[in-house]
DNA sequence: TTTTTGATCCGGAAGC
DNA sequence: TGCTTCCGGATCAAA
């Protein structure tokens, strides 16, 4: 599942690849153009296959830039607008000179849209569950929940812009795994890394939010960002579906201290298991109260 | 009005 | 082996 550093990885490895490259034909899969054809919203959203194409075709790609686990692509045909795609689950873009050369079969099998670019070279977006999203935009206001995101992480007005949100009545009474995992008050930081955090800080994933102390929050958002940043560095965590622009897997998933864990690996409890906001959320129950 | 729940996009893993 | 069930980021409509 890719989160924030998936997402940043893949960025820096698209950027130099496709910066100043015009998209000279685009490729929808005929599984999208069926489930497109019969009403779904199938990746492309809120847009018929045969204008998404027409809007990228001729484009030029004038930067690629990360926000939260959204991909902005600035193109430029006339004016310039924005590609923003989401990798969802599954999705995984790769950079090669065809497609036979995406190496992992379930991958290759379901390559949904591809940007033949100038020079010669594919970008092709592969997303084995179709939870991706590619969304054409004049610009970012056409697409109201891009402008309800919390700041970048890495952002000095971050850190402020969590406690006030936190803090507020909407929040504060909720588990604190269900808090940081809102794209509204934290940018990025989804189920593994939730869950890494609040097991570094020796937090119980269902404490309410104000039953953490002012102190103990800016600590726990500064363990987010520093596992967002050791994650970046380790090339993502890959659990099942996340591959580079390379095709290769990330290595934080071997430095987790308990997502994915049957047993705590500080203690050696047995792991427990909760549902919050909806989601799997694992925890120590000797390690974290 | 606000918040919560459920459906939606799916294939694959796991359990029986 | 084949069937059923469950899972998940994020949005949006319905309750």
């Amino acid at each position: 599942m890719p989160e924030l550093p998936e997402v940043e990885g893949v960025v820096r490895q698209i950027r130099p690849a496709a910066i100043g490259k015009k998209i000279e034909e685009v490729f929808v899969s005929d599984t999208i153009r069926v489930s497109k054809t019969s009403g779904k919203e199938a990746i492309i959203k809120r847009m018929e296959t045969d204008m998404f194409i027409s809007r990228l075709m001729g484009a030029q790609i004038i930067s690629v830039e990360r926000r939260s686990k959204y991909i902005y692509f600035t193109l430029k045909k006339d004016g310039e607008f924005l590609l923003v795609n989401h990798l969802g689950m599954s999705g995984a873009w790769f950079y090669v000179d065809s497609l036979l050369s995406i190496g992992e079969e379930k991958f290759r099998k379901h390559v949904h849209v591809v940007l033949s670019l100038s020079d010669g070279n594919l970008l092709a977006f592969s997303d084995i569950r179709r939870f991706g999203e590619m969304r054409v935009l004049k610009e970012e206001t056409d697409f109201p929940p891009l402008l309800l995101m919390a700041p970048e992480p890495f952002e000095e007005s971050a850190l402020a812009h969590f406690l006030q949100m936190a803090e507020s009545p909407k929040y504060q009474n909720k588990p604190i795994k269900e808090v940081i995992m809102d794209g509204q008050v934290i940018s990025g930081c989804g189920n593994i890394y939730a869950t890494e955090a609040l097991f570094k800080m020796k937090i119980h994933p269902n404490r309410a939010a104000k039953r953490i102390s002012r102190t103990r929050k800016v600590e726990l958002f500064q363990t987010i960002v520093a596992i967002l940043l050791e994650s970046i560095e380790a090339g993502g965590s890959t659990i099942s579906d996340y591959r580079n622009v390379n095709g290769e897997s990330g290595n934080m998933q071997n430095r987790f201290g308990m997502y994915g864990k049957k047993q705590c690996m500080e203690c050696g409890s047995m792991t427990k298991s909760l549902q919050i906001g909806g989601r799997t959320s694992v925890y120590c129950p000797t390690c974290q109260k």
